[in-house]
DNA sequence: AAACGGATTGGCT
DNA sequence: GCCAATCCGTTTC
């Protein structure tokens, strides 16, 4: 049911991104356990990738993270305000990653509203990775938790999507990344409502 | 040592 | 639709 190590071990970051979508991402804090059925990742696949923070084989206090083996949770604060979480993919050395975007709320739905101050029901409760983090109560004391130990991980109960359901799309709000800002690299739920812009 | 800007969100116009 | 919030890695002086 857990998702083993060996799963995040795969090299194929694109291939783990699209895996991912249907899976259930775990939290349990000392307020209880709380869940999400994934349904919008984007992959990052490493040192060549220009929209990576490990671009170049940069390595900092903050990306260093990345080049743990993969199942490791990469959680980083951006803009300050929002922390974002990945999920560490490869070998050790191999910073690449997929960002978790959104979840549709599925267990501790009342941990989660009081988290969010919002109904479970209104999907901007878990909708964006700013967002979908928040809700599972996940901050920079993830950083570097492995998803097959207490605090954080995936099960697979068998959810899966068809070619035809799942969508496509370049990476948001990458710019930056010049040639590497178009590539089709986000997957999502199509007929998912806690997916924003299809 | 200081300035810049970002894998975003929510509130206000 | 626009813009502020707010921290820290990275760049520049």
């Amino acid at each position: 049911m857990k998702l083993p190590l060996s799963y995040y071990l795969n090299p194929d970051a694109e291939f783990l991104a699209r895996d991912l979508l249907g899976k259930i991402l775990f939290t349990r804090t000392d307020y209880g356990i709380t869940a999400g059925i994934i349904v919008e990742t984007e992959a990052y696949f490493g040192t060549g990738d220009k929209a990576s923070h490990a671009y170049g084989g940069r390595r900092t206090g903050r990306t260093e993270t990345m080049y743990s083996e993969g199942g490791t949770a990469y959680v980083y604060l951006c803009y300050g305000i929002h922390h974002l979480l990945n999920i560490v993919t490869s070998v050790k050395d191999d910073p690449k990653c997929v960002l978790i975007r959104s979840v549709e709320p599925l267990e501790g739905l009342e941990l989660m509203e009081m988290r969010r101050k919002m109904p479970a029901d209104c999907t901007a409760i878990s909708s964006g990775p700013g967002s979908a983090a928040k809700s599972l109560g996940i901050d920079s004391s993830f950083n570097m938790d492995v998803f097959t130990g207490e605090r954080i991980w995936i099960e697979d109960r068998a959810i899966t999507y068809t070619a035809s359901q799942t969508g496509v799309s370049s990476r948001i709000g990458i710019a930056y990344a010049q040639e590497h800002a178009d590539l089709p690299l986000r997957f999502f739920v199509k007929d998912s409502r806690y997916v924003k812009n299809k």
